[in-house]
DNA sequence: TCTGGGGTCCTAGGACCC
DNA sequence: TCTGGGGTCCTAGGACCC
């Protein structure tokens, strides 16, 4: 069997831990620069607030709500400990996401499997302030539904599906765009032609499953029918690419200032490739203006370089991306985001250096220093040190209006107690 | 005025190799 | 009339996830 423990709206959850004057309240958690709703709590919901409502309009329509930017080192820093303690009871997991974790059941001889998660429910709520639900079947796919199942109808939070009737009563009671693994695409197809819940989908022939949806669509079917297809990843593996983008405060015309940004998220990029001791063979840079503003003209400007050497050097990669820039830079356009994407992404165990590399004698050196600036970071938070392209004043950088402390990760914002 | 950011996998088709 | 069989690499596009 498989678990998935997943947070129950988990960043208004988060929000709520250290400003307990938001429970009970509407909260919605806004995405980067405080553009549109990405997370509310259980009372934002019942006002019919959606996934990605923009804040404009919200501010208009629902005043009554209590609005958070989003503030992801404090998720990132709660979830860690929701895991650690799922670990203590199920060891054998797979962080999958920002909230949620699957846990292989398989191989432990568990007697009262539903009162043990009951048991991990309750001491997560304790411990964190986090509250879950425990899904738990014998494929992920079939756990994602336990899950749904249990935020919607279990009083415990737990719901198991362990038996072929409550398999098939869970499936015919999940409409066919809520399992997981079918978008809106082919909801839309499915639904079309009379396929309306994980049921129906589960009984389809294997063969057209497979020609219509490719082989992940089979997968998916086989899971759904109770055959294991997706395994579980323990270890996280390197990512294949890496892409750092963000919205304007407001919007900019200037090159100086684009390159400014563009520098500051490639520094980002880079830090990640070198935690994860890659390189990268590729860089693409872009930026865009706002596709929602239909009375002016809209451009979207990308380019891409093959790099001789692969690298993970900050600063060779900034000067590739102001270059990159520069070429294809069109004045006149009041542009909304810019951003890298490093791609062709590999160990830094296995670089092959160009012949004629200019930079050959400087590599080691230059390795060096990086490791010495991310040590510095590391130790002593972000951007202590770095470099001076990436701008002193900043003046482009995203809203974040409502961003609550950095409770868990920062000194500065440990909160005080004091005792008489 | 105002609408996020970060990823993955699969398939088809073209260019090229022997 | 009629033209093989086996590969690789790359890119674009389509689907999906949180």
């Amino acid at each position: 069997m498989f678990g998935l423990v997943d947070g129950n709206n988990f960043y208004a959850s988060c929000e709520r831990v250290f400003q307990p004057k938001l429970i009970g309240k509407p909260v919605v958690v806004l995405s980067n620069n405080d553009g549109c709703a990405i997370a509310r709590s259980q009372e934002a919901k019942d006002l019919g607030i959606r996934m990605g409502h923009p804040y404009f309009q919200l501010r208009e329509t629902h005043p009554q709500v209590w609005v958070r930017s989003s503030n992801y080192p404090l998720y990132q820093d709660m979830m860690h400990r929701v895991t650690a303690i799922i670990r203590r009871y199920f060891p054998d997991q797979e962080i999958y996401s920002i909230d949620e974790c699957f846990c292989d059941l398989r191989g432990y001889d568990l007697l009262q499997p539903q009162s043990l998660a009951i048991r991990l429910r309750a001491e997560i709520l304790r411990c964190t302030g986090i509250p879950v639900c425990i899904g738990v079947a014998r494929t992920k796919t079939l756990a994602k539904i336990a899950n749904r199942l249990a935020k919607k109808k279990a009083p415990d939070g737990v719901w198991f599906l362990d038996s072929d009737e409550s398999e098939a009563s869970a499936l015919s009671g999940t409409d066919i765009g809520d399992v997981w693994g079918i978008g809106r695409r082919y909801a839309a197809r499915l639904t079309a032609m009379g396929i309306c819940d994980a049921l129906a989908f589960a009984r389809l022939p294997a063969d057209w499953v497979q020609k219509e949806m490719t082989i992940v669509g089979l997968r998916l079917w086989k899971e759904l029918n109770g055959q294991p297809c997706i395994p579980m990843e323990y270890t996280r593996a390197a990512k294949k690419g890496i892409g750092t983008s963000r919205s304007f405060g407001t919007p900019q015309t200037e090159l100086p200032v684009l390159q400014e940004a563009l520098a500051t998220y490639i520094a980002l990029a880079a830090a990640k490739l070198r935690g994860q001791q890659s390189v990268c063979a590729r860089i693409q840079g872009h930026a865009h203006t706002s596709g929602f503003i239909k009375s002016e003209d809209q451009v979207y400007i990308t380019r891409e370089i093959k790099l001789p050497t692969p690298t993970s050097n900050t600063g060779e990669l900034i000067k590739i991306g102001a270059w990159i820039l520069r070429k294809i830079f069109k004045p006149g356009y009041r542009y909304q985001k810019v951003g890298v994407q490093l791609g062709d992404i590999r160990p830094e165990s296995q670089v092959q250096q160009a012949l004629f590399d200019p930079l050959a004698e400087r590599r080691g050196k230059r390795a060096k220093a990086m490791a010495a600036l991310d040590q510095i970071n590391q130790r002593h938070g972000r951007d202590t040190v770095r470099l001076a392209v990436t701008g002193r004043e900043q003046q482009w950088t995203m809203k974040q209006q409502f961003r609550s402390s950095r409770y868990t990760t920062s000194w500065s914002d440990v909160i005080k107690v004091r005792a008489k």
